[in-house]
DNA sequence: TCAATATTTCGATTCCTTTCGTTTTGATCT
DNA sequence: AGATCAAAACGAAAGGAATCGAAATATTGA
């Protein structure tokens, strides 16, 4: 086996595990410990891995906060498009739903001065960020907290909110089925984006293109409940006409 | 494991919780609690976090905001001793409520591990630090956030969760008055804060000595519907003397 | 042969544990 | 409030096992 090959094993290995042991590799190549070393050193070197006392480990695994800002950076370009075009749909004298999300949170952080704006949402992030603004009062809608979207998730929105009707509602998609229906991963998190639906007479959903035609277990709502839909291009282009064909309003931006 | 990945899990623990024990990391891992204590010795040199006695303590956030509210943040010390003995009221199988407060912030982030345990609380802070917490169930009351506390006014309890009936609240004080009323600045906070005392069989109130013989204009609970107070003996000598005579438990720090 | 690669050897270093005497902490009792 | 006591946590030291780096040596392939 060349030197070479062996290096791109080691991160293999690495990436499948965390870390990787000298003695270990040493023995399952059939070479010396000494030799195991000196492609660790080399590949820490080219920082690869993070070589230390008794092996190597992976490159420092991204937090939870960090996790957040990279599903932000995903695409970034179009969803703040998309977020600018969303948010110019708000206007005064409004009561608005925001579900939770990166995309959503940017279309908060691009909302333009309003005044007398009502908005309620689940996401405590998006609450932080609403709530020193003149023009708006922000509502909480409370219920069991998810960690991962920094969100609450509600069992009944009547009463969460005291049965308010929004003008409209921001919604976000965590995958698009082939049956263009909005599905997430749980049943929790489908049952909220359900509520927040009712709870407005106008639904707005904004999805990048990397959303289109992927699976996941709980279906939320169908598009065809939906009155906006705000996209960028890039999806794949049977989706494209389908989507045309729905009676939907869609904004490419 | 590595020693190496020990120590980056234990940072990973302490970016979870913002504290970690000797003796628990010991028994996670599988190691002598000496190596633990040289781990974090490590640790603590880097500034990656801050050694203490039972364990570490993750660095206090450096944000600008929480800066400016650290460097405001009078009677830090007491604060923190009344924090301390109030997180310590708290056991297994349990489900609590929290008012919002920079005193019960401390409070939940003294929080010992705990496990079956569900907590509900108005301050979204609060909320965003237990989230992550392996034992816990965060419920976020809604209502109307309100921003100088970061948390959410409650116009009805009973809808907010659900009938919870909690066994125990946590409040916190502006100020009490002279007839020992626990009182707020606005009617919309006094109300907040009866609604979860009604949520509970046992409250506790956590007040630090500046918070004594001080009026404001709307009236939360009187001091009489209190199971327990935990306070420093900074107050007044009058003060004290008719709480010992009040009949209700009292703890000082 | 030359250069890259791998191995062996060996003293130095790191890691981890056990032991032991000291300090801190929290609870109880005046 | 102050004193007291036991449990928990601590640091320092010592020793053993694993691992390391460096240098000399052996192997491989053009």
């Amino acid at each position: 086996m060349l030197a070479e090959q062996r290096r791109h094993q080691i991160m293999l290995e690495l990436q499948r595990t965390g870390q990787a042991r000298t003695t270990q590799l040493a023995e399952n190549f059939g070479v010396s410990e000494v030799t195991i070393r000196s492609d660790l050193e080399i590949l820490d070197a080219k920082k690869l891995l993070i070589k230390t006392h008794g092996g190597a480990i992976a490159l420092p695994a991204s937090s939870p906060a960090a996790a957040f800002e990279e599903r932000m950076n995903r695409n970034f370009d179009a969803k703040r498009r998309i977020a600018q075009m969303a948010a110019r749909q708000i206007i005064d004298n409004q009561s608005i739903v925001f579900d939770s999300g990166s995309t959503l949170l940017q279309v908060a952080m691009q909302m333009p001065p309003v005044s007398n704006v009502v908005v309620a949402t689940t996401a405590m992030n998006i609450a932080q960020h609403l709530m020193y603004r003149p023009g708006l009062d922000v509502h909480m809608i409370g219920g069991r907290v998810f960690p991962s979207t920094v969100s609450t998730i509600v069992s009944d929105s009547d009463k969460a909110v005291g049965g308010l009707v929004a003008h409209q509602a921001f919604l976000s998609a965590h995958a698009i089925d082939h049956a263009f229906d909005v599905v997430d991963v749980s049943e929790d998190i489908a049952r909220t984006k359900r509520n927040l639906v009712r709870m407005a007479r106008r639904v707005i959903l904004v999805a990048d293109s990397s959303k289109w035609d992927i699976g996941a277990s709980s279906k939320a709502f169908s598009l065809s409940r939906v009155d906006l839909i705000i996209t960028d291009t890039g999806m794949p282009h049977g989706i494209r006409s389908r989507l045309d064909k729905l009676g939907v309003e869609v904004r490419y931006v």
